[in-house]
DNA sequence: CCTCCTTTGAAGTCG
DNA sequence: CGACTTCAAAGGAGG
């Protein structure tokens, strides 16, 4: 674990992950190698494709399922008949209907580790990552390109047209940097456009890969500098999903996004650094500079409304008497901790199933998204994988001294658990199905949320049936029953998921989403992959299920 | 205006 | 070391 933190500046320059990957690239070529990165789309846009021509006759799927995932084929559009006609009138209008799932990741290349993961996970999982389906939906657009512009638009929030803009054919361009590259620039860019604190940044060398401090001119596309004017940086996806447009981390109000930021950089270092540590956020350029003294987009003005603050997010001292720790707190900017692959996966996808359940609610736009990633395949969660490593990484030499400790009690959240909620009824917000929701559903019924006991006891054996197994948000229900007949489900197929992907993966545990390199980490079980598939079986069990258990909302 | 809801994953705390 | 918590995004909804 410690292996950012320590690995320091190393991690990034050297990356033990990164390299691994770059080593093995030499499979990877002769996989999906480079162009995966199409192959990648195309099929995702098949398969969306797929999805909707089966969300008539669903059911059968099986042959195409066999190379893809369930994913989105099974959508139920029971539900709200009103989406689903939504969608359907989009298609025929639009033709565009749905980007494709990801539309953004093209542009990170990393085959290698669809590949790699693909030869060693995949097994499993016959799916085949380099080859797309013949489909032709899509011509080869950038992925961004695809992504329908209503759809995510659509939204009012999507302040800038930024993400139009995307559309433009972007081309990788032409200098490709390190990946990581990108993101040390980022921070630069906003923040100090003079001063990068040699300490923390960290300078990426492009050859090697390592940081260097970017210089102004490739930073300046992407940041604005003024911190008025910043343009944000989108999310790595962000500029991808135009909706949100906001950066990873939070994105001042008055943030304007930049048009084109990925233009300026590689694609692939664009999503990575970008995203999260957008400069907007960087408030106050000055002062606002993490101890550090890079700005980074993670960080939030302390006033944001958030966090109360504290005194954690920095590094240096906590000696403080409470104080000095609350002056501080103020000024220190509230540091946020680097999405997740799941977050950032649903940044990107969010304005999509937006736009195509035009569901606004957060809440059901999550279940929606969970689902879809437990559909979505083991190379295409790997790429949120790799991306959301990176974010860590790059956040981690941005604010070597932060840890996830200083935001740790900040929100007050608590997470009750989650059965009374008193307040909103727990509706299940989607129903059974929505339209929008993909197929996941499908072995949706694990288990329950992950924290949740029975979770546990459902799969004793598989402890490491981390989230992602459980997963199957269908346990939205609040209703007992309904979870106990999740838990029937899920147990079952959490054995049989065990069987299958255990016997080298078994640990999948959390642990590998640690620190564990890049490679291992794909290797053992990704931390991510646990679950991802579902087998052919569990599909079966699904759609023989009710996915509704749930009843339906008390609207 | 604040918190909840909801998702997964990462990382923290606690026993 | 395992179990449990908190936070990350997001935006409507409830108090």
């Amino acid at each position: 674990m410690p292996q950012l933190q320590s690995g320091g500046g190393d991690d990034l320059g050297a990356p033990d992950e990164l390299i691994p990957f770059q080593d093995e690239g030499d499979e990877q070529d002769k996989g999906a190698g480079r162009g995966s990165a199409h192959g990648d789309l195309d099929e995702l846009k098949s398969s969306l494709v797929n999805e909707s021509e089966n969300r008539s006759g669903s059911a059968s799927g099986s042959d195409s399922e066999a190379e893809r995932p369930p994913q989105q084929p099974r959508e139920s559009f029971q539900k709200p008949r009103d989406y689903l006609a939504e969608v359907v009138r989009r298609q025929q209008d639009g033709g565009f209907f749905k980007g494709p799932p990801y539309p953004s990741y093209p542009f990170l290349m990393i085959p290698e580790l669809g590949t790699e993961y693909h030869q060693h996970i995949g097994d499993t999982a016959p799916r085949t990552p380099s080859r797309p389906p013949p489909r032709a939906y899509l011509q080869m657009k950038w992925p961004l390109l695809d992504v329908p512009a209503g759809a995510t638009l659509k939204d009012t929030r999507s302040p800038s047209p930024a993400h139009l803009s995307n559309k433009v054919p972007v081309v990788q361009h032409p200098h490709h940097m390190h990946p990581l590259t990108p993101l040390i620039t980022y921070s630069n860019d906003h923040f100090s456009p003079g001063s990068p604190p040699s300490h923390l940044s960290p300078e990426i060398d492009p050859k090697t890969g390592i940081p260097r401090p970017p210089h102004p001119s490739e930073l300046s596309p992407y940041y604005p500098l003024s911190p008025g004017a910043i343009g944000q940086i989108p999310h790595p996806l962000g500029w991808l999903v135009p909706q949100q447009g906001q950066p990873v981390y939070s994105i001042p109000p008055g943030g304007f996004r930049h048009p084109y930021p990925a233009l300026a950089m590689n694609a692939s270092m664009s999503s990575l650094m970008s995203s999260r540590f957008s400069p907007h956020m960087v408030p106050p350029s000055a002062h606002g500079l993490h101890p550090s003294g890079i700005p980074h987009p993670t960080i939030v003005s302390p006033i944001v409304k958030q966090e109360p603050t504290q005194p954690s997010m920095s590094p240096g001292g906590n000696s403080k008497s409470p104080i000095t720790v609350k002056k501080e707190e103020e000024k220190k900017p509230h540091i946020k901790k680097p999405l997740n692959a799941f977050m950032l996966y649903m940044k990107e996808m969010r304005a999509k199933v937006v736009a195509e359940c035009t569901l606004k609610e957060s809440a059901a736009i999550n279940q929606i998204l969970g689902r879809r990633w437990h559909s979505l395949s083991r190379e295409e969660q790997a790429k949120y994988y790799e991306l959301a490593r990176k974010e860590r990484q790059l956040h981690s030499q941005l604010y070597p001294t932060w840890s996830a400790r200083d935001n740790y009690g900040k929100k007050k959240k608590r997470k009750r658990e989650k059965q009374p909620q008193h307040k909103k009824l727990c509706v299940q917000y989607l129903p059974t199905e929505k339209p929008c929701d993909s197929p996941a559903s499908s072995h949706g019924s694990m288990l329950d949320s992950p924290a949740t006991p029975s979770t546990a006891l459902a799969s004793p054996a598989a402890p490491a049936a981390t989230h992602s197994e459980q997963a199957q948000p269908l346990s939205l229900t609040t209703k007992p029953e309904a979870r106990a007949q999740l838990s029937l489900h899920s147990a079952a197929f959490l054995s049989s998921k065990a069987a299958s992907s255990s016997s080298s993966l078994t640990s999948q545990s959390p642990l590998l989403s640690r620190p564990i390199p890049f490679t291992t980490a794909l290797l053992t079980s990704p931390p991510s992959f646990p679950t991802a598939i579902p087998s052919q079986a569990a599909l079966a069990v699904l759609q023989a299920q009710p996915l509704s258990l749930v009843t339906k909302p008390a609207e």
